[in-house]
DNA sequence: AAACTCGCTTACAAATTTTTAATCGATTAA
DNA sequence: TTAATCGATTAAAAATTTGTAAGCGAGTTT
């Protein structure tokens, strides 16, 4: 990837774990910093400043929630990412989670592809506030103002519409699969039906009166390059 | 894409080694079957034709090498990922297993994390392959975009003709057997007639009205470099 | 409260892919 | 030469996948 390097931060006592993701989201182009415990992982976060932190909430010395909780607390960490990484998968500790101020929220055992995913997913998010207009031809995606434009005319999407739009559309000519589809714009924790994303895309369609979405059978859908 | 379970066959005389090795590579969501002896390896994998094996080099009726050879010498067993695990830890042994077509080499005594990652890596590092684009010649397979151009026009195939075709041009000049075909692109529990693969590459060679596969009359089909 | 919007589901129609089956041709063996 | 085998070629059936319309329920807005 061949943006600024955004720094990562991953927080775990397994070592094994550690390596997973360090060796898989190098590879993805961030520049990753591990910390074993919870103390190491906020030492090296006033350190570095990383962008996002992914936390074991399972951790000795600080859980991933103090953790969370004490950066969050500071002025200078409010706005970094965070996702939590845990064993538990239990409604309860999800919730407190999310409370104490996660970004997402990701359960063990967890592929490390999906994790990627989430990171890259996050930072798409975050990426909006970057004004990262996406241009193709007489289409114009703007995530800021949240506004599809085609030739001019404003067209106006739904929320779902507008993030399944801007993902196809963010790799034009890739074939995005339905289950990536799914863990990329609906989350992996939600379970919807099989139509879901064809409706969606169906009023993509509509709405915008544009040949720019392809079905690849069988596959997925992808944005397409005229 | 529907994540299918990978199949390990874990070959050891020790009953104890078997049942961690079991218990932990079942844990990481594999499909887990054990062996106590060569010969019962060698059954097992022809059976249930895994994606990896773990063998022991030190086992009655067959070595772990023996078995590996054997294996490796059959075409249908060639792209299977082999991990020999020994307490003989001398260089000697290594060498010898590399060279008999193993992937990776673990030594006892092992802890089960270490193994488990070893596992996880190798099953990453075949993963890596596919996702390539393939160039030969005029003839372009991008499994990204799901799209192959040929002199510059892009082709629609259906999904599985771009498999068998990526298949096929993944190693150049070489032959796969009809089973292989079979196994490969449709998976091993499927069972459909011996005239689909014939249809299919009908299709392909319709669609992109090239001679680039032959048949190998007998035996089976390979893509041919020109 | 009534009207809307959004996200999702359902049920069915439509389109496409995949498989089967039947027939033909070429090559090989008896 | 005559069978027999194997693959090629079709057409059509079967299976799968997607498109579409309609509608429900929660939450908002008017």
């Amino acid at each position: 990837m061949e943006k600024k390097e955004k720094k990562v931060l991953v927080a775990d006592d397994e070592r094994d774990i550690l390596e997973i993701i360090n060796y898989n989201l190098s590879n993805e182009g961030y520049d990753v910093y591990t910390a074993k415990d919870g103390n190491e992982a906020l030492d090296i976060a006033r350190k570095i400043h990383p962008d996002l932190i992914i936390l074991d909430i399972m951790m000795p010395y600080k859980t991933g929630m103090e953790v969370c909780q004490i950066l969050r607390s500071s002025e200078e960490f409010r706005d970094m990412l965070i996702i939590f990484l845990t064993a538990l998968n239990d409604e309860t500790s999800h919730i407190k989670g999310l409370e104490s101020g996660a970004d997402d929220y990701v359960s063990k055992p967890i592929s490390p592809k999906v994790l990627v995913s989430r990171v890259n997913a996050l930072f798409r998010r975050i990426h909006k506030e970057d004004g990262k207009t996406i241009s193709i031809g007489n289409l114009t995606i703007d995530p800021i103002k949240f506004v599809v434009t085609v030739n001019g005319n404003d067209v106006t999407l739904a929320k779902k519409e507008f993030e399944l739009l801007y993902l196809l559309a963010s790799k034009p000519g890739r074939v995005f699969l339905r289950n990536e589809i799914l863990s990329l714009v609906w989350g992996q924790e939600v379970i919807v039906g099989d139509r879901t994303i064809d409706v969606h895309i169906r009023k993509i369609r509509q709405k915008l009166d544009l040949d720019c979405i392809t079905t690849v059978k069988g596959v997925g859908y992808k944005f397409n390059l005229h």
